[in-house]
RNA sequence: GGGGCCAUGGGGUAGCUUGGUAUCCUUCCUGCUUUGGGAGCAGGCGACCGCGAUUCAAAUUCGCGUGGCCCCA
């Protein structure tokens, strides 16, 4: 069964290989999907990946309960107005009607906060870093993509409370900073890393960092965010201290969450025309055994098969000693569910005491001594990851063009790329792009010298030099 | 938000115009023979999205619902 043509055919492609390779499958409910144990080891690898670096940071996991009463959703204005329209309520309970309805999260920020007014009462109880990993519901009515958009997803969510302005500061950009070395260093996916505009920023926040990046059908897709929130939340929730000098403050907050979105971004980027390719950081078996079995010469090539998935056994092995199938069905089979190495071993290969290994992601095939096996297979997984993240950084440098007028960006975006423009950053102007071009704003770089550019838009002062595109 | 297309075994499909007990491929199961790139032969299990209407008879026609895909904003 060959799968249809990423190229050409991204979104056909991408339906097929999460169902060929078992990531995840469809529900009788609208964009509630299931994720099957191939995609959620992936899932796991993240968050393991995650708490040990939040843990590391002081971070706590915790969880809070997923009914959200309506007064407090409603309590910060701008949040509940970006919300509204997705949230999920649960009304009755059997035949009764419920008193107050109950939100089924949307996001925790009001539920957390209202405890965290609770058990912040002095300088001394600050810091508050707690993160939780949960599923969240966002009940969209655009087409919902296993992954990409659907209406409920699991994330973490962090959410802290600092003393002071310039600690929170500090945390919001450090969560982007985790968030980017999990898309590169562990999913080899390239990102984008800037500050969202005021149209695109999180609800509620004063300002949003994002990471953002490329699909490959020419659509740019907000990878996660980090928010800063300064006293929007901590003010209507009463989150205050006594500080040193017996003044009463308001505490300064962020929150930051990283989606199973990014699976969907990991499995678009790398996957070719034969399936899905794993970066081996985030894959939990990263090596696969296929002994090629002739009639009545099975048992030494078995016991040599059983020996090496014993020595190779820490970069998660398996063996697929199916019977009755042969050596290329295997070999498609985990091709598909993007194995990233493939080691082969027949008679030939027992007696020259060597083994045959293919590259999942360029298909190159080696033949080594046992004795230089591990050796040889730590550094294909290496290289392998670096391959992976170049190729796609290329990819995505390759797709920036930079543009000074609104006809220039949609040309640039009309032909799938990213347009990067200094840009004055005005709601307004957003609106004027969004209308002639169908373009938004992705983000813009953190650290970009502005001096005495205009505003591709309105000629006035430049404040950012801006990513546009067509988004997800 | 606006418009279009579609729904048939686990997956992919034919049949629908012109109503008459559902086609083919694949998966799966049994057996034999095989295995260095999706093996072969024989046999077997498995389906018309839901509700209603028209009709002697509905996968096919009509209405409503549910779900999926595409295009435009």
């Amino acid at each position: 069964m060959a799968l249809k043509n990423k190229k050409s055919n991204f979104s056909e492609w991408y339906t097929e290989v999460i169902q060929s390779a078992e990531l995840a499958d469809y529900t009788n409910v609208s964009g509630a999907m299931v994720l099957r144990p191939n995609s959620y080891s992936i899932w796991e690898s993240i968050q393991n990946y995650l708490n040990s670096r939040f843990k590391r940071d002081g971070v706590r996991n915790a969880y809070f309960p997923m009914f959200i009463p309506e007064k407090l959703l409603k309590k910060e204005s701008k949040h509940i107005e970006g919300f509204a329209p997705e949230v999920a309520w649960v009304t009755h309970a059997g035949k009764s009607k419920l008193k107050e309805k109950l939100a089924v999260r949307p996001t925790s920020e009001t539920i957390m906060y209202d405890s965290y007014s609770k058990w912040i009462r002095s300088w001394k109880d600050l810091p508050l870093r707690l993160n939780q990993w949960v599923n969240v519901v966002r009940w969209e009515f655009k087409h919902p993509t296993p992954f990409l958009r659907t209406r409920e997803f699991l994330w973490q969510e962090g959410h802290s409370v600092f003393a002071t302005k310039e600690e929170a500061d500090k945390e919001a950009f450090k969560m982007s900073r985790i968030y980017r070395d999990t898309y590169e260093k562990l999913m080899a996916v390239p990102v984008l890393e800037g500050l969202k505009s005021d149209k695109e920023k999180f609800a509620g926040a004063d300002y949003s960092i994002s990471l953002e990046t490329l699909m490959p059908d020419g659509k740019a897709i907000q990878a996660c965010t980090s928010h800063h929130l300064g006293q929007n939340f901590s003010k209507p929730f009463k989150i205050s201290f006594l500080d040193k000098n017996e003044k009463r403050e308001f505490g300064w907050q962020n929150s930051w969450g990283f989606t199973t979105r990014s699976l969907g971004v990991m499995i678009a980027v790398h996957g070719d025309d034969k399936g899905l390719v794993l970066p081996p950081r985030v894959a939990p078996n990263k090596v696969v055994i296929i002994p090629i079995l002739f009639k009545g010469k099975e048992a030494p090539v078995l016991k040599a098969a059983n020996a090496l998935k014993k020595s190779l056994n820490k970069y998660g092995v398996i063996l697929d000693d199916r019977e009755g199938y042969s050596a290329g069905r295997k070999f498609n089979d985990w091709e598909v569910r993007g194995i990233p190495l493939r080691i082969e071993i027949g008679p030939r290969d027992v007696q020259n005491k060597s083994v045959v290994i293919a590259r999942r992601d360029t298909s190159e095939k080696v033949t080594v001594k046992v004795s230089k096996l591990d050796s040889t297979v730590l550094s294909m997984l290496k290289s392998m990851h670096s391959d992976m993240f170049d190729r796609a950084k290329k990819n995505l440098m390759d797709s920036i063009v930079d543009v000074d007028s609104v006809s220039g960006l949609k040309k640039v975006v009309s032909s799938g790329k990213i347009a990067r423009a200094y840009w004055c950053g005005s709601v307004s102007s957003e609106d004027e792009i969004k209308r002639k071009t169908g373009a938004k704003s992705l983000n813009s770089e953190l650290r970009a010298s502005v001096r005495s550019k205009s505003c591709f838009v309105t000629g006035g002062d430049a404040k950012y030099l801006t990513y546009f595109g067509k988004s997800y």
